[in-house]
DNA sequence: CTGAAAGCGCTTACAG
DNA sequence: CTGAAAGCGCTTACAG
């Protein structure tokens, strides 16, 4: 392809200033006077000045690289995060570096060193599982590559991170099914080894406290956010003598396979029993009914990542918590009134 | 990140050569002598040497950009093109530009000048539904852009494409019910704005036809590829007076629809009736029983679009059939024998 | 707060 | 078959 670009020598003639006042506004520095900064950027408006990456990384010290590392037992929320990154990156000229990692056999990772040495990263993204993984972090730590972590589970504080505030989240939607007229509502939990898991407990637990609801133990059943132990532990609860009018799964895959149980023991959702998930996946919105759930900000989680890394500053908050959503589908209605 | 690392002129100057003549063998030039070509490519062997992108990029006609557009009916299809797309480039040097595009209100695509003009791309992978839209291929049909098609529709000739054999696909799957010792088989048929469709539904009619098998126009039922269209047309199956004993649906979506409804009137998947899918979407999985179902190699496409582009060759052939997967789970089983 | 010079690591186009 | 020169579009480091 033809290079007739627009570089950034027509920017500084255009605003009659040096290619090198162009360069410092376009790297954000401060040093620039405010008028000349504003003729410049309207330059670089009218022109449409896109700067070069290639020429960038070549000359800069950073190298307009970025890594993110996976491994990921959930290709929805891999594609999220995906998504999210190369957006930012594509907008700001950064290039986006994927590397998978294997777990061994004893549950630790080994770090392939060609990531680490030749790509010269100016930064890695790591979502989880793998942001709490020790290795990856100390290797990483040791390498001197700045990282951001996405909804780790421990918040040590070395490091920056992105996450949502699921026990807020989770108190949220139990409100919505309190709010419909719930008292009797059947908790599933999600995987214990998952960070969010008690969060998400907790969450709900409160809301049934400030609304003078006791917790039922009976109505709490220990899931693994399959769509197997989410069908298994609605079993449990539609075998209770006084069973739930409501059902809150920690997890969609867990909230699909609790409507399987309930259609399978000739119930209707939500008619005889309300359920809501927590996810927002695709399948939230593929089946019928339509889970009302939670919508987790991926992708914003992974954007805001990406930007934590390419605009390196020290004030910069460490954590940053973005927004959740609750996505009201069909679901969830008042329970019967018998 | 410090750039200590090993140039084109290390090399040169390891293996007695100019620079030059490095570049050369790097860029696969065939004016080399042999002998000449064996020292440096033992050179390039013990110094690790990799080629700097940027410097590549910034000199040579090539952007070492590709991009990818997109306009997301199916995120985990996207994810798996992506991920296959990135892998190709991460491995090979090169970058990747993702677009999305947005379709009209009148069906139309507008397209992003500034990914056409701008990114000065090497070539662009086109996944359905767009690779099926006149407005895209003609735009960057002018723009003399290489492209590759992923599972198109139609297949012009004017450009490579890559795609699977649909029909051979569905003539396989149908002939696995047969093997099991189904002879009443019903068939949900996909969208019929897909070209996809009518070949999955020719597949089945032959693997019936090549085993004397009547077709039933009763048990072929019209769906839309979602849930709810293969939950409707189960209820349609189920409620003849002699209903299959199997279900193919032509897709995973309207298959996890069927298995919903079969539980619903009580009988079992796949003790009464079998159920088979096809994509192989982490649905398929993540549901009780397992789909059976045809898994297509979506990355592997995306690997060999991704390749076509980057190695540009008149010899190479257009057509770039890949193989599927026939995936067998728990929703298959032989008939009840009554 | 602004600019002139040098150079990042390659490839192109030309010369032999 | 091989090489010396020029330059891609930026940023760094230095000077004012």
């Amino acid at each position: 392809m033809k290079k007739d670009n627009i570089t950034i020598q027509d920017v500084a003639r255009h605003a009659g200033v040096s290619m090198m006042t162009v360069s410092r506004v376009m790297g954000k520095k401060t040093n620039v006077k405010e008028t000349t900064r504003r003729k410049i950027l309207a330059a670089i408006e009218q022109l449409q000045y896109q700067p070069n990456v290639a020429a960038r990384s070549l000359a800069g010290s950073r190298s307009y690289f970025l890594g993110l590392v996976y491994d990921n037992p959930n290709e929805a929320y891999l594609s999220q995060i995906l998504m999210g990154a190369l957006h930012k990156c594509t907008d700001r000229g950064y290039n986006l570096v994927i590397s998978s990692f294997e777990r061994a056999a004893d549950g630790s990772y080994k770090i392939d060193d060609a990531l680490i040495n030749r790509a010269k990263l100016d930064g890695v993204i790591i979502p989880p599982p793998l942001c709490d993984s020790p290795e990856i972090l100390r290797r990483l730590t040791d390498a001197d590559i700045p990282m951001v972590r996405i909804a780790p589970q421990t918040l040590p504080d070395y490091s920056a991170f992105v996450r949502m505030d699921d026990r807020r989240a989770a108190h949220e939607i139990t409100e919505f099914l309190i709010n419909l007229g719930h008292r009797k509502i059947g908790f599933i939990t999600g995987h214990p080894d998952h960070g969010a898991s008690k969060l998400r407990y907790e969450g709900m637990k409160k809301a049934l406290e400030d609304k003078g609801i006791p917790l039922r133990q009976d109505y709490i059943q220990q899931g693994y956010f399959s769509y197997k132990s989410g069908a298994d532990c609605t079993e449990n609860l539609l075998e209770l003598e006084d069973p739930p009018t409501a059902i809150f799964a920690s997890s969609d895959d867990m909230a699909a396979g609790a409507i399987s149980t309930v259609h399978r023991h000739g119930l209707s959702v939500p008619d005889d029993i309300s359920v809501v998930g927590f996810d927002d996946v695709p399948l939230a919105s593929a089946i019928w009914p339509g889970l009302t759930t939670i919508r987790q900000p991926i992708m914003a989680m992974a954007e805001r990542a990406a930007e934590f890394l390419m605009y390196p500053d020290p004030e910069k908050e460490k954590d940053n918590i973005l927004d959740y959503k609750l996505i009201i589908r069909e679901s969830a209605a008042p329970p019967h009134t018998s």
